[in-house]
DNA sequence: GTCTATAGCCAGATAGAC
DNA sequence: GTCTATCTGGCTATAGAC
């Protein structure tokens, strides 16, 4: 009853896919070398996923359910607006620097095929950013925060998070700094992002 | 003298590799459908550029010469740090709209490999930021606006900017918008990405 | 389940006629 | 300069032994 054994090479499998195809993306990765990070033979991949097209799936699929739960999260969460903001930026960015490639990747993979993503930011209702569009129009009313769009305010604050991160090879040039110097940056966004967010909206 | 006739086959190719490159990157991109689109044999393209490699190589350098200049622009004028952000965020969110896929196509391509970004950014001497640092020191010390880290802002700019733009297919969904109410999203982004910076720093 | 060997296809590059 | 035909290598996928 217990398996253990037996998901262990599809793990194995998985995992060094994620690593292929997150860096080469889906027509740059090689299944030879996803074998070889895998430590095993290339027919296997085709044992356990049939096809590259297969394999590459499920990789996505996994990426997606890495991201989307914990933008969705912060619409859906009742803390006080600051706070949400706070949380957010903070985590987040900390959470994409870990895993820097998933960002990018979804984007190309999306632009490939944009009906690779069904519904993952559906939330049960139409109810996800109404919550947020509610909170946003009430602080207004009680004159703590300027009007502002609320959609334009998320827009904002992933763009300021992710972008980053994901331009990281871009911007390091145009800003002519080493790994080590840009690193520290990312870092000081993790607070910083959020001061210059709340900054703005507040009276 | 006149060259002419010479040159128009060589700019149809780099017209048709330029769309080609961009949606497809390196490796997706087929010589056959850059022939096809340029209506031309597969062997010109040889003819005209020898390999794959080259003529990828030429669609890149021109790649950035359209977007580097506009970024270090912003940082070399004379005029208000203010007026800096208005004019910088308006037509560059118009130019990157206009050309969306240079970007990604960039970042991607960097990733693959860092060195093709020789010195694109650097201007004469390193005194490129060294203007906004300036600038902005002053205008901390007459009390016009917060002190905040000149880099951070040059980030916090830029991807507000561009990553609207960029990562369009994956916030389509997590605002549930279609095409037309996404764009318009990022029209009025054009003004209301230098209000909410300028918002945030002003005193 | 795991391997080796190979089928079959497709893409980049070239040869050579015009 | 432009074309058709073809070579060559590399990649996905499968057949078949163990």
């Amino acid at each position: 009853m217990v398996k253990v054994k037996e998901n262990n090479t599809e793990e194995i499998i998985l995992e060094a896919a994620k690593d292929v195809f997150q860096h080469k993306g889906m027509a740059g990765a090689r299944m030879q070398e996803i074998a070889d990070k895998a430590g095993i033979n290339k027919a296997m991949l085709h044992y356990y996923f049939r096809s590259k097209d297969k394999l590459f799936s499920a990789v996505f699929k996994s990426a997606i359910n890495l991201m989307a739960p914990k933008i969705v999260k912060i619409i859906n969460t009742d803390e006080h607006l600051f706070d949400k903001i706070k949380n957010f930026t903070n985590k987040y960015i900390s959470f994409i620097n870990k895993h820097s490639y998933i960002p990018l990747f979804i984007i190309n993979e999306l632009n490939r095929n944009p009906d690779l993503l069904k519904d993952a930011f559906k939330t049960t209702d139409n109810q996800l950013e109404q919550k947020l569009v509610t909170q946003i129009d009430e602080l207004v009313q009680k004159g703590e925060i300027r009007p502002i769009n609320p959609e334009q305010l998320l827009l904002h604050i992933i763009s300021l998070s992710i972008f980053p991160i994901v331009g990281k090879p871009l911007l390091k040039n145009i800003l002519q700094k080493d790994d080590r110097t840009y690193q520290r940056l990312i870092k000081e966004r993790q607070t910083c992002v959020a001061e210059f967010v709340i900054n703005s909206i507040k009276i």
